[in-house]
DNA sequence: TAACAGTGGAACGGATCATTCCGGTCTGCT
DNA sequence: AGCAGACCGGAATGATCCGTTCCACTGTTA
C-alpha cells in the first residue's frame, strides 16, 4: 500500500481497483438490459474472469442487492439536490428528468425480487419515499400539477419510462426524455380538462414486486 | 359430427372442443403474465394435460405464433371498428382504449421474436400500420393532436400503458386508463405548450423486436 | 365389441446457470 | 533474489428447468 508508485500504475492492486469499477459497470450496464442475465454475460462484458466476480461478490444475489441499493441511493440523492433548486415545478421536472437519465427504475425495481433485501435498504426506500412525496407537494404547491394527480402518479411514469427501449442506449435516453415531456404534460394542470378516469393508484398497489414469493 | 345430441354434451368430442377454447384461453393469460413461461404452465392454468396442448400445436413456438397473430387480428379488428366511428378524435381514443383494454400491445409486441413470423403475419402488420396511420392522421385532421406528434408515438403511449402491471388484472386495466389518459392528455394540443425534445421517433426504430438474432 | 381419437402425466435429453476449483502469474515484502 | 500469496482466467461440477416424446388408459363411435 505504501509502495505504489505515483502514477496510473500497472501493479495488481492497481489492476484489482480498476476491476472494481469495470466490474461494476459491466453488472449495471448487463442487468440493467435483463435482470435475469447469467453472472457469466457480466464476466465477459467486464472483460475479466468469473473469479474476479466471486471475490468481490459473495454471489448473485450479493452483486444484486449491491447494484439495487445503489441505485437506490442514487434515486435519494437526485432527490435531495432537486430539492435545493427553488423553482417548485422545476426541482420536480428536474427530479424525474434526472431519475429517468440515471435508469434507477429498472435498477430498483426491476430488479426487485431477486434477492432478499436489507434492512438498510428498507430505510433508504423509505427516505426515498418521503423526498419524492415532498418533491411532489411542492409541484402541487406551484399549481402547475392537475388536480387529480397523487403522489403514486409517479411510480406509473417512471415505469412507462423505463418501458422505452431500443437497441442504442444512448437513443433510448433521448426517447425515455421524449416519453417523460409527454407524461409531465398530461400530468399538467389544464383550464378544461376532463378528470382522469378510475380509482388513483393507492400506496402499496406497487410494493408486489418486493414481496418474496407468489 | 352428426350423432352429436343437442345439449351441451359431455362426449370426448365435446370435452375436445372446450379445450380449444380453454387452451387458449389458458395461454392468453399465461404468455400475458410471463412471455417466456413454460409450456406446462398453460397445460396446468388450463386444467389439463400436456397432451391436450401438442395436439393441437406442433410446438411451443406454434402456439406462441398463433397467439401472436390473433392479437394482431384483433389490433386490425379494432382499428376497422374504430374507423367507423365519425368523429376523428372519438375514433382515436376509442381506438386506443379497445387495444389497451384487449392487452395487444404484450401479445404482439411482447411475444416478438419468440417464433418466426409466417408471410401473413407480415401482410396483417402491415394493414395493421396502415389502418393505425389513418386512424393517427384523423386524429391530427381533427385539430386536438399536439402538432409535434408523430404515429410512432402510438409505439410509446401503447408501450407505457402495457407496462402498468399489477397483481390484480382488473385493476391493471383501471390503472391502465388513467395511464393512457395521462398520456393522451399530453399528446393533445394545448395553446402554450413548449415541443416535445429530442429527435421524433422514426418508422424503423421499434421493429427491432421482430429481428431474430441479436 | 373392436378400433381409435383424445388425454394425463411420467420420462428423456438437452440446455442453462450459479458456484467451485485448479493451476498459473505477477507483486510486494523481506 | 526469492517466496508467499493476492488475483485471475476459465474449465469442471452439479443442480435445475423445460420442451418434447411416449405410453397406458378411457370413453366413444361405428
Amino acid at each position: 500500500m505504501s509502495t505504489t508508485p505515483g502514477k496510473t500504475l500497472a501493479g495488481r492492486r492497481a489492476q484489482a481497483a480498476r476491476n472494481d469499477e469495470v466490474i461494476l459497470e459491466a453488472a449495471r450496464a448487463v442487468f440493467l438490459d435483463d435482470p435475469k442475465a447469467p453472472i457469466a454475460a457480466v464476466a465477459e462484458r467486464a472483460g475479466v474472469g468469473i473469479s474476479a466476480l466471486y471475490r468481490r461478490y459473495a454471489g448473485k444475489e450479493d452483486l444484486l442487492r449491491q447494484l439495487c441499493h445503489d441505485g437506490l441511493r442514487r434515486y435519494v440523492a437526485e432527490a435531495e439536490s432537486a430539492l435545493a433548486e427553488p423553482d417548485d415545478w422545476a426541482a420536480f421536472t428536474g427530479f424525474l428528468g434526472g431519475v429517468v437519465d440515471a435508469d434507477v427504475h429498472s435498477l430498483t425495481v426491476h430488479l426487485a425480487g431477486t434477492f432478499t433485501p436489507t434492512e438498510e435498504m428498507g430505510r433508504d426506500a423509505l427516505r426515498a419515499n418521503e423526498l419524492a412525496t415532498a418533491l411532489f407537494d411542492r409541484a402541487r404547491a406551484s399549481g402547475r400539477l392537475r388536480p387529480d394527480a397523487v403522489v403514486q402518479d409517479l411510480g406509473l411514469l417512471l415505469e412507462a419510462c423505463a418501458a422505452v427501449r431500443v437497441p442504442d442506449s444512448k437513443r433510448t435516453a433521448e426517447l425515455r426524455r421524449r416519453q417523460l415531456a409527454v407524461l409531465l404534460a398530461g400530468l399538467s394542470a389544464v383550464p378544461g380538462a376532463e378528470p382522469l378516469p378510475g380509482p388513483p393508484p393507492a400506496a402499496g398497489e406497487f410494493d408486489w414486486r418486493w414481496r418474496r414469493g407468489e
